[in-house]
DNA sequence: AATGAATGAGAATTCATTCAT
DNA sequence: GATGAATGAATTCTCATTCAT
């Protein structure tokens, strides 16, 4: 297995998942073909189904890049103060443009969760694991008096998940949304939950 | 079997969508087909087209009659304090095992409204409509210093309806979430704001 | 059997032969559903088939009836004298909008002929009958010495007819083509032919 | 089975047009199925959708054909002189069997004519063209003093046009007609004409 | 007799997948 | 490895026909 073979199969992998989220975004997933996907990524049909056994991979492998993306802007190891003002950059970076191809493919995610056991589990992965890293931080936030000692640490955990969330399909949606005004008043929220 | 009544007609119409809501809460609309929705109703394929033009006039009239039933559930016509008690029996509503269909219905309908323009009006009325009120009250009641005057009522509308949303899309994900300590949460927050 | 139902029901089968006919111009027996025909009658699908056996009882029906309107229009019983001004006036009828529909029906009920051995009967003796006809007509002129002798009959009868199914296919095709010169070409020929 | 050639492509879409003929001579473009032509081919349904957009686009492709071939049989540049053998061949040649599948394709193009305009363009065209070429050497040989001068050239043109529909009509119905009768009959007016 | 709702077999078309080159 | 032609099962949709009322 020579070294640049393998780095030249990664590199195809990720020229036919680009392509398949770009026509994903755009017309969901069941409106898609493998044939769209070879023209979006300038390949063959015959070729996807040597990265991907069928298209069920290649939407699953879409769903796991995803989340594996957003863990990455979750990254947070600090304390709640300064998970703060990343989750609230968080959401301000939904109202980016370049942000909403993504946007537009978690929704189609979600859905797909409720058909596809592989993409369920992805999914399920993918908010299980920020869920509890947020309940953990608001349990020590708790301990130390920075957050009020009766509320349910998972569920506000859950709640600040619902609030991307439901920020995210508003913003598919419209992009138009009045982000700033939606991250205002989170904030609003969040100090007087911290004060 | 000719000349039938108006209502016969309305009642073959539920019978369809009411099929169709069951197969698409369980399989996605695009994984049921015209042939799953006449056995689950116990009607024929050709009737299905005496009543809709096509497979995509099905999926829109029942995402037209899952947010005209969301309308009935919201309807509200008090104050924001009268209001809060409705919104958080709305969160708790999201539990009862009767509306697993009905939760996981919404979210096929939320990645649909991205692909189908007749879709996406539907689920645009049926948010901004509630959004609106929300608004509205939220408004009245910074008016009357019930709420913080600083925070953004579109903003905060959009928040509640998030808290709303998320809570559906984790409950159609898993359906043995604690609903109750996110209600708590909820609650916890609103108090908050309210004091 | 009282008169007056069998009345009925002779008028029953004429208004459904005439929408028929009308949609059959119009579209062609093979886009032409008996729903098309029950809305250009005004009456019901079912109806259509107390009058005929199936939608190919219909086909035949309206070829049938052409074939006799077609005979009624031919019938001369006179030497060939008197048969070429009316042949020539068959030609000019051609022309005139209100037959329109007929000549495009008929330019169908030739191709359909070839499938459907019921029409092709009804077809074959339409035109064989008028055929033998006129080249009986041709055998008496040729004793008398009106016509040259050394054409065959048989072959001059079926010129004639073709004279006329080539200018009604022409005409189905171009209601605007010069019917005039057409049929002064043709008096041409056949004041060669009589002189 | 990749990057075939023109070559092949033109081959094998003449196959599926070679089979639909056959199909479409036999039962009629409306009782003839894709399946009928893939299996008369020994191809696939999907392939011939590869070569063509849809059903329409094979009855049309067919038409096209059917029209150029026949140019091929008119090519005639010459005089009056040299036209009247070639068109008596043409004539003679209806009789052939292997004329029998052209024949019954051209009466059902013709019908088909009158309901999609793609079918009536070519067919207007594949008769408008040699219409013409006819006309004009019908004036070319009154003027020359070959023909009587007071027939309409264009009139006269659509009658030996008729001619030859009607013969094919008539062949189409009963290829056992008495082909050589007709022609004699044909020529005995031709020379008519030109004495 | 008449209606038109209902059926369901059949046809066109699509598209995931295979595999010869 | 790549290609893209070819396949054929699956799906949508139509429409002739039936039959309860």
């Amino acid at each position: 297995m020579p070294k640049v073979s393998e780095e030249h199969r990664r590199a195809r992998r990720q020229e036919i998942l680009g392509a398949a989220a770009r026509c994903f975004a755009r017309a969901g997933f069941h409106r898609t073909t493998i044939q769209d996907i070879a023209v979006e990524s300038g390949l063959s049909p015959g070729l996807v189904y040597r990265y991907f056994a069928d298209k069920d991979a290649v939407i699953t492998a879409i769903a796991a890049q995803w989340h594996e993306d957003q863990a990455g802007l979750l990254r947070a190891d600090g304390a709640v103060g300064d998970l703060v003002p990343g989750y609230l950059d968080l959401l301000r970076s939904l109202a980016a443009p370049a942000e909403r191809e993504r946007v537009r493919l978690g929704v189609q995610i979600w859905a797909e969760a409720l058909r596809a056991p592989e993409v369920e589990a992805v999914a399920r992965a993918g908010v299980d694991a920020p869920r509890e890293v947020v309940a953990r931080l608001v349990r020590v936030a708790q301990d130390r008096g920075e957050l009020p000692a009766g509320l349910p640490p998972d569920g506000l955990a859950r709640v600040f998940i619902a609030i991307y969330q439901g920020l995210a399909l508003q913003t598919a949606w419209d992009a138009g949304l009045d982000n700033d005004a939606y991250v205002r008043a989170v904030e609003g929220l969040v100090s007087l939950l911290t004060s």
